[in-house]
DNA sequence: AAGTTTCATTGACACAGATCAAAGGGGTAC
DNA sequence: GTACCCCTTTGATCTGTGTCAATGAAACTT
């Protein structure tokens, strides 16, 4: 195996690869959002450059000292967290326009593990720099401070799913989840691809993957959605979301 | 029943009360942390005064307007969301010296409701006018930034524990996390008083309030706590931890 | 292209925690 | 001070999900 093949060695960045905010289709769901084209000239300049990563690799590692937040250009994501005592547990997937990273703020190191899921690209986005500039541009600083908030927002969301929820309505709402993201992107609502694993997304919503394969296989009995291995067709959006909203207020 | 005693009715801000940050024995866990004498000063005069509030009262609620965040002067907090379906998810508990409402950040309204758990008072914080002042000071930017960074550590805790501890291993992690919160108030580390109900306890633990009383009571049972409604003695620290890190990598 | 590893599915069984129920105690409101 | 209601505890039972195990299908490696 030759060492530039191998997993998890950090690329050098790729200057290169550089594309201004201005040219990116992601600009509505990303950092720039709602910035003046002369704003946005002044956050290319911040912006370190891109970064591609191959499946596998980390983009960063619990422990990594903090020194830049990044959009995701294109591609796919997970976050875990993992404790001493063995626990594992996947935080969030991000796909384009989504940052990561911002776990790291608080204490200048890294919190959690960010894992690319299939080949994919960053921005990486010098956190220092970026709040000199956020100090001079009101709607940039706005906007982050937006994003945080979104990223505090989605946490609580994730929580309600976790303390609250069954195994298929968590499956449920996970699918429609991802569903809403893909159709905000351009891509279909209702056919995708999961990027990530039966025991990732049984991590993500604290369940066991057999669970998860079960309830998937429920699903597909009762004709809400169509699974192959990572392929998935929903079938029936309506029925899918009433899994959620139980008829009478079951409580659990 | 008389209006002005009606609980959940939001008293007017009282001017009076307001206490300089600087003469603040919360300034080194609060916001001005880090500040210089005169850049505390500005931020006072920002502050907005404080507001007392009744056990019971709500300080926001989903769907307000938002506004200010809020520094928890006295007293204890808890946030919780609810859906239309009847779930209903606390997301944190809240002390002295933490800071309330940066959920409605990303939207301008407000995703979770705020009661006091006992009589209480909070700073009043402009956000518009925070952003401002923050624009201006780097060490006050840095700071805010900080805080809605440990908002969101914090967040993927809970989402670890809700994702991978059984019950007792929940209630050890929570008993140990108010003590330490306690400790670096000046309290007690091994002896208080719980503000919430044991419902209370397990919405947030996502468990049931029966096994939430279990639990207590095995722990009491064990040598580990007493327990008097809602007095605590932790009597065994050492061995609550040890609860967290089970002895081999037991996987759930 | 074949071999190897990882990933997904499915079944049988066990158990942690939910549910249902009942009784007692404490705090709060009057 | 008293009465009421909410909170807590505890028991009995049920059930959803975890655990263990085996098979099969893809995907990657060589």
């Amino acid at each position: 195996m030759h060492a530039n093949v191998k997993q998890n060695v950090i690329p050098l960045i790729t200057p290169g690869l550089k594309l201004a905010c201005s040219q990116c289709n992601l600009r509505e769901l990303c950092l720039p959002f709602g910035l003046s084209e002369d704003d946005m000239g002044r956050l290319d300049n911040l912006i370190g450059g891109a970064r591609k990563l191959k499946r596998g690799q980390h983009l960063y590692r619990a422990g990594d000292v903090f020194e830049s937040i990044f959009a995701v250009k294109a591609g796919f994501f997970k976050t875990d967290v993992l404790t001493e005592d063995g626990r594992d547990q996947v935080t969030g997937f991000q796909m384009a326009g989504e940052i990561l990273g911002m776990d790291g703020i608080s204490t200048e190191v890294h919190t959690c593990n960010a894992v690319a899921l299939e080949d994919s690209e960053v921005c990486l986005i010098p956190f220092t720099e970026l709040e000199m500039l956020s100090s001079e541009i009101r709607s940039l600083q706005h906007h982050l401070h937006k994003v945080m908030s979104r990223e505090i927002v989605r946490d609580h969301g994730v929580m309600m799913l976790l303390g609250t929820m069954r195994a298929e309505e968590r499956l449920a709402a996970f699918l429609l989840n991802l569903s809403q993201r893909f159709t905000a992107r351009g891509y279909s609502p209702s056919e995708f691809h999961l990027r990530m694993t039966r025991e990732e997304i049984g991590s993500y919503l604290g369940l066991k993957l057999e669970t998860v394969s079960r309830a998937f296989s429920r699903f597909q009995d009762e004709g809400m959605i169509a699974v192959q291995q990572k392929h998935i067709r929903i079938l029936d959006i309506p029925r899918l979301k009433t899994l959620l909203a139980p008829p009478d207020g079951r409580i659990r």
